[in-house]
RNA sequence: GCCGAGAUGGUGGAAUAGGUAGACACGAGGGACUUAAAAUCCCUUGCUAGCAAUGGCGUGCGGGUUCGAUUCCCGCUCUCGGCACCA
């Protein structure tokens, strides 16, 4: 046999896995249960990176080892592959942004080919083929045919930089564009948008059952800011009549605390009431400095202002008391009703205020610290008949004396999802003569994006400028018609991508019910941690969504997510082009080998956790030595060894590691297989098989050359079964058992498996160091715990 | 400020139904082989005292429970992530 040769062995077993079509995963298998494993798909960028390879390649071992264990393992591939950096870059370069992207595409197939993934191709999908979205934009057809997709006005994010709208989650929280890095300007503007807020309890309740960790179910329920409190109306009596103004709270029960009234100065009922007040003159004066104010301004200084509404009076509905009405920039219009009861004595901001405008205070809360203001619940005071009784037994009545509703309310806000730009998937809406949206037929789809588009951003969506798309729609729908000219979110492609990955030729439809029951939920979702609040969001919502219209037959798309980490540069900084640290993932696989490299990054640390790993070459090295030490251990495959208990519990431990995704544990553990192999001199053949079995998920090209190659089997190492431990042979006959004194190890002792108390007590006593300890000494306890350690208390 | 995760050698990390802290790997030092180098092999490598045998200290900090704590409890510090004038 030669010596490891990575070039020739990880293409040779590449090709001979597509000629064998050895990835290619049925819907059904006769003897297998499914298993569906999902890592988030690429943007075609033009270039795999080192995370591509963390993404795919160790995602990859886990995929075979599900393979191996007996599971009929989909590991699919595809490209998310609308977006902005195809039209930057073609603007940069000429061209269009479709040549840019397929080329990319065809540049990053072969790259992920040399990764040696079991990758299904046979099941892959491009986002921006019509024949993917076409149905996307079916699904938007029946969004929007029952409400859960509609034309809004709102507060909108416009990136100054990409020229277009973007989503609150696509909004760093510094403020900037989290494509562009631009700051973020803020803008009324009427656009296309999706309900999320219909689906915002279930998409929080729903995060209880999922086998998610902690952190991102967290973010999640702050991200939808789910807040239960109370509406009230506070009434004011005008010559002009009755205006109520309604107020959101989280605690009713401080309702007899209430000094005053704010609202935010968008407030609509501001306008309303002007003509009542005495200083008109400076609540506009008012109004006009929060609102030339930006928001990031609004949000750095944490000083409060505002200005009374003189002359105007709101009545308390529990005791009828007339208080007086602020217009102040710490209400914000768009949360809860955009007006607040005050409760200084019980609300820091409130205290900050009524403070700083000498408003009065009223403490209705027994403070047990004394401490103004105390925001905690507790026992009532001062409210009449409900004092006395605690904060939360209160709540209920006193709503209802109010007059007022139990209400829930949301941080998050509606996902608004039209971009003004060329390289995305059309919304299939074509206008009648009045103006009025409707949804393009199922038979006109896919609703393809034209080709006679200066995609040059200008602020005005470039369809517009399409002589093709406006003929085609009166062509079909009739003069005077005219088709919507945004184009969608590339995050609305990606909400569903996965549905298609199990029937990605159909078609009749976007999936076959038959193919989702086979699949669905995916068994194991990998992905950024950077998509917590956008991707993993937007494609729950997409599946509730689609699941209350019957098209999907699950409430939640992955029952399991798990975060990975980055890979940083060797200095421990996030790799980019402007510190120089970029690592080349197709340089190191020249190198060592991609065999090398996938078992580096697993080596790294756990996986499925939110932790970052610098790079570091030498650790590269050191796992391309592992794999050569294999080798040579071939070379030494002998009758018989004496490593039986070693590979029993070896087998044992490694089965325990892998699924907790624990692969640097994993491969430690064959390392000491390997190093006791090396010290004996040699090791058996049904060993070795053993060997080259565990080590397949990691090394795929290496373990099959080894397999087919030098053990000369027929078939390949990955479709043998995992191997199994035996019980009976991982038994010894003695064991070290650590002996303490007080607590402290002070020796080792080599006593059989079967050893008493009594006898291992003798043994201790006779021992030469451990005298030294115990001599004329009584012995005041002793703990024995057979297999693990003998303690003797002196 | 609130919520979540975390803190272990020079480095990545290992060990949690409480039971030898530092597995494995990298780096470093020494040696063998070699004309030399690479590769490979062997030894040392938490800090500290000692020639050694052996001892003291040691898992962010301070307490506690226990025969025994990286692991459990209480109180802090710091780092990372999320939210943040959200009523």
């Amino acid at each position: 046999m030669q010596g490891y040769n990575h070039h020739e062995i990880e293409k040779k077993w590449q090709d001979m896995w597509e000629h064998e079509r050895a990835h290619e995963t049925p819907d059904h298998h006769p003897s297998k249960e499914n298993k569906f494993i999902l890592t988030e798909f690429c943007y075609p960028s033009g270039n795999l990176h080192v995370g591509h390879w963390y993404a795919f390649g160790v995602t990859d071992i886990y995929a075979r080892y599900q393979h191996m264990r007996g599971y009929n393992v989909l590991f699919p591939v595809g490209f998310d592959s609308f977006g902005l950096p195809a039209e930057n870059a073609a603007i940069k370069n000429g061209g269009d942004p479709r040549t840019w992207t397929y080329a990319n595409i065809e540049k990053m197939r072969g790259q992920l080919r040399s990764i040696g993934a079991r990758f299904d191709w046979s099941r892959e999908i491009i986002t921006s083929d019509p024949e993917y979205y076409r149905w996307t934009q079916w699904m938007f057809a029946e969004f929007f045919k029952k409400g859960i997709a509609y034309r809004g006005s709102a507060m909108v994010n416009w990136d100054p930089v990409d020229k277009t709208v973007i989503a609150n989650e696509q909004v760093l929280p510094d403020g900037t564009s989290e494509r562009s890095g631009a700051l973020v300007e803020r803008k009324e503007m009427s656009q296309w948008m999706l309900r999320i807020t219909d689906y915002a309890d279930q998409l929080d309740d729903d995060l209880e059952s999922l086998d998610w960790p902690e952190d991102i179910k967290a973010s999640q329920r702050a991200w939808i800011g789910r807040s239960k409190g109370a509406e009230i109306d506070f009434i004011v009596t005008a010559a002009s009549g009755v205006h109520p103004i309604t107020i959101f709270t989280t605690r009713p029960d401080t309702l007899y605390g209430v000094t005053y009234v704010v609202l935010a100065p968008e407030h609509p009922l501001v306008e309303t009431l002007l003509e009542h007040v005495t200083n008109n003159q400076e609540v506009r004066a008012y109004q006009e400095s929060v609102r030339s104010r930006s928001d990031l301004e609004r949000q750095q200084s944490k000083e409060k202002t505002g200005v009374p509404l003189v002359g105007i009076y709101a009545q308390n509905p529990i005791n009828g008391i007339q208080i007086p009405v602020w217009i102040a920039d710490y209400v914000l219009p768009d949360y809860g009703t955009g007006a607040v009861m005050a409760v200084p004595a019980h609300d820091e901001r409130d205290f900050a205020f009524a403070q700083k405008y000498e408003l009065s205070i009223q403490m209705v809360i027994d403070s047990p610290i004394e401490a103004v203001p105390y925001t905690e619940h507790g026992t009532l005071i001062h409210s009449d008949e409900f004092s006395g009784m605690h904060s939360q037994e209160a709540q209920d009545a006193m709503v209802a004396k109010a007059g007022g509703k139990r209400t829930t309310t949301y941080r998050i806000r509606d996902w608004g999802m039209s971009r003004q730009r060329y390289w995305g998937c059309p919304i299939p809406i074509v206008y009648d003569p009045e103006g009025v949206p409707h949804a393009i037929p199922a038979e006109h789809l896919p609703w393809t994006l034209p080709d006679d588009v200066d995609h040059t951003p200008d602020g005005t969506a470039p369809l517009a400028r399409s002589r093709e798309l406006h003929e085609r729609t009166e062509r079909i729908f009739g003069a005077g018609w005219t088709p919507e000219v945004e184009t969608m979110d590339t995050f609305v492609d990606s909400s569903w991508y996965f549905y298609r990955y199990l029937d990605a030729h159909n078609q009749e439809t976007f999936c076959a019910s038959d193919a989702m029951h086979a699949w669905m939920p995916a068994d194991m979702y990998m992905g950024g941690a950077e998509h917590t609040t956008m991707h993993v969001l937007y494609s729950r919502f997409f599946n509730k969504a689609l699941h209350a219209l019957g098209h999907v037959p699950h409430p939640e798309p992955y029952t399991v997510r798990r975060n990975r980490g980055l890979i940083l540069g060797t200095d421990g900084n996030k790799m980019s082009k402007s510190k120089g640290n970029v690592i080349d993932p197709d340089e190191q696989v020249h190198y060592v080998g991609a065999d090398s490299v996938r078992m580096y990054l697993a080596f790294l640390g756990p996986f499925g956790v939110t932790h970052n790993y610098p790079w570091d070459t030498n650790g590269l090295v050191g796992m391309r030595r592992f794999i050569e030490k294999v080798w040579r251990l071939s070379e030494k495959i002998q009758p018989s060894d004496n490593l039986a208990p070693l590979v029993h519990t070896t087998i044992r431990d490694i089965t325990h590691d892998m699924e907790r995704f624990k692969f640097n544990t994993a491969l430690s553990k064959m390392m000491i297989l390997v190093n006791a192999a090396e010290k004996e001199g040699g090791i058996a053949r049904h060993h070795f098989e053993i060997l080259v079995q565990l080590l397949a998920p990691f090394a795929p090209h290496a373990a099959e050359e080894l397999w087919r190659g030098l053990l000369d089997h027929d078939s390949s190492v990955h479709n043998e079964a995992w191997p199994l431990y035996d019980e009976t042979l991982m038994a010894t006959e003695e064991y070290m058992l650590p002996v303490q004194i007080n607590g402290k190890v002070r020796a080792q002792i080599t006593v059989p498996t079967t050893i008493t108390e009594e006898e291992v007590l003798a043994l201790a006593r006779q021992h030469e160091t451990l005298a030294q300890w115990t001599d004329g000494k009584d012995i005041k306890k002793v703990i024995f715990v057979q297999g693990k350690i003998l303690n003797i208390v002196i």
